[in-house]
DNA sequence: CGCCAGGGATCTT
DNA sequence: AAGATCCATGGC
């Protein structure tokens, strides 16, 4: 594949952090709320090199997205030096990032998330742009963004069943009414701290410990949020239960409880420090990669 | 057919 | 505070 020491694209974008990514013809497009985000690889002297583009345009929006501004190799040594399982998978997987989204967006996608697989998590969110979002033509190829709160608030319960969400859609309906209400404050969500801001998040119905950490990571530069899911959880129950998880307080069941998950993942959390989120991705793409992910 | 998928809400013990 | 159940849906 096509990488570098610093960005390996394909690994970055098939990590199940960001969903709305598909591959035409080799040249990958995103879905950044309104905008199409390009990325061409070109063949330079023997080197792929990356042409970034976007409609309409945003200049150097792949700063940001790709967050180039964290200090890469400082955050990979950082963390390297945690554990041993940590320092091997850095450095199999070496240039695998954290990206930037928008929040709604990224809400919306983690709900859909509960329970479900990323294929369908994907196909769920590109039923939902094709039928709420604004289509966009650019260069002959056709794209539908995402669709605003609005836009989703104005949909019917059937419509938004129709678009294969199932028992989710009534989370999605309800969140979105909080935000436009302003039962829940996007302000104190996008400013506050760590702490205060996954409380605030998890006002939102169909929001709780685990999604909560996925939006703070890959929405609210909260790089210390560490997502427990179901595959993290298997690797807890292998073997970083023995580095991590020493006291016998702590049984490590298949399902967390609300407080077994405080529990957990404080001690995670004080263990991998800052950058836990990236240590995460890491964790939970060696997995996937591992159990042969078939997306 | 049963089990699982980047879980959470709700009810029960 | 932990456990059980249900939620809608497609892949295997």
């Amino acid at each position: 594949m096509f990488h570098n020491n610093q960005l390996n694209i394909y690994s970055t974008i098939n990590s199940g952090q960001y969903f709305l990514w598909e591959n035409r013809q080799n040249i990958w497009y995103g879905i950044y709320e309104d905008t199409v985000l390009k990325i061409s690889p070109i063949l330079d002297n023997n080197r792929i090199r990356y042409e970034y583009d976007s409609f309409p345009k945003i200049e150097d929006w792949e700063q940001s997205v790709f967050r180039l501004d964290d200090n890469y190799d400082q955050i990979i040594n950082e963390i390297s030096k945690k554990d041993l399982t940590i320092e091997k998978i850095t450095k199999q997987y070496r240039g695998l990032r954290i990206m930037r989204q928008k929040p709604i967006q990224c809400i919306i996608s983690f709900l859909c998330s509960s329970n479900n697989n990323i294929p369908r998590i994907r196909l769920m969110l590109r039923n939902l742009s094709r039928v709420f979002g604004k289509t966009i033509e650019w260069k002959g190829d056709t794209f539908h963004t995402f669709p605003t709160l609005a836009g989703i608030s104005s949909a019917s319960q059937a419509e938004l069943l129709q678009c294969g969400l199932g028992y989710r859609a009534v989370y999605i309906q309800n969140t979105v009414k909080s935000i436009l209400n302003q039962d829940v404050d996007m302000k104190i969500i996008e400013k506050a701290n760590y702490t205060e801001s996954k409380l605030e998040l998890m006002k939102l119905c169909g929001v709780g410990e685990k999604i909560a950490d996925c939006i703070l990571l890959f929405s609210l530069d909260k790089l210390d949020a560490f997502p427990i899911d179901t595959w993290i959880v298997k690797l807890l129950q292998e073997y970083l239960n023995n580095i991590l998880v020493a006291s016998p307080d702590v049984k490590i069941n298949s399902k967390l409880s609300p407080n077994q998950y405080k529990v957990i993942s404080k001690k995670i959390r004080d263990h991998y420090g800052k950058y836990s989120g990236y240590a995460q991705q890491f964790l939970y793409y060696s997995i996937r990669e591992r159990n042969g992910r078939k997306w």
